[in-house]
DNA sequence: CTACGAATTCAAGTCGACTTGAGGTCAAGC
DNA sequence: GCTTGACCTCAAGTCGACTTGAATTCGTAG
């Protein structure tokens, strides 16, 4: 495990450096030491980056990613929590399925007007139904696209 | 389609009337006329909302959810572009689904240490691999709970 | 007709997650 | 040993999505 300067890890991870400098301090990476004033990190920091871009994608905060934890950085065993995260985001993945589905026949279906489609109403149903108080999802639209490391992407 | 005042829209859809009134400031539902000062709407609009509901689960944003509708108010046609948020839909979901699989075994797996867990890592590669840029998405923790209409939810 | 309470407008505030900018430091190359 | 450029800190700004509050307007019950 050789250390990493920030420039690294950014690169590495598609990370701006002023992000991980904001992860470091909302506690939810760590650097090993420091060469003059610049970080130095350890290559875990990378599978540990890739956990909270994880936890993003799945919608939790950074705060609750930064609870799952444990104070001496492993990632805690509330056995009890993560099943019960695991089932939220079960419920999640089912409402996007049918979302994906929804859009799926839209793009296909030949009816003019897609709330008039019986089988894009059933969708539309069901989603509602499956609905559970839910706070915003994600990643999904064709954006601008701002890829490279440069600019963070969000 | 009997108009229902703002309160009633806000009860059914279980939305504060100030986020109804800032959907249709943003374009996203419309009134179809006033008592008064009051707007009523066309009960339509409640199916319309759990339309955007699931686009905010799917992680667009209201502007990019208001651009699936047409200016004539009806979900629009543009087949290419709903093909390509389903199929950007279909790579979230698969990532989500690795991290509720993640989520299930580090609940059940004995190893004190997820991250030396042969199974859990070869997840968390799968995930950063399957990673492409994607913007943050959602609705997966159990929270404090402010459920009820009157706060509104996230 | 008056009072009440629900709705309205508009400006400002909040929250999470970062980004930006000014001004400072320091290790490495020349 | 000096310059340079990557990094640093800290405060402030931004963006999306709403919420909150003050001041005002009405419809309706009494």
């Amino acid at each position: 495990m050789k250390a990493l300067d920030i420039a690294e890890v950014a690169r590495r991870s598609g990370l701006p450096a002023s992000t991980l400098r904001y992860y470091e301090e909302k506690g939810l990476i760590a650097s090993v030491g420091r060469h003059g004033l610049r970080r130095l990190f350890d290559s875990g920091v990378l599978e540990r980056l890739s956990l909270i871009a994880l936890g993003r994608t799945a919608g939790f905060t950074l705060e609750e990613i930064a609870g799952v934890f444990a104070p001496d950085g492993r990632p805690r065993i509330d056995r009890q929590q993560l099943a019960a995260r695991a089932d939220a985001l079960e419920h999640t993945i089912r409402r996007l399925a049918a979302l994906r589905d929804g859009l799926r026949h839209a793009a296909a279906c030949p009816a003019p007007d897609h709330l008039a489609c019986p089988r894009f109403r059933r969708l539309l149903r069901l989603a509602a139904a499956t609905q559970r108080r839910a706070r915003p999802a994600s990643p999904a639209a064709p954006r601008p696209d701002r890829s490279r490391p440069g600019r963070g992407a969000r």
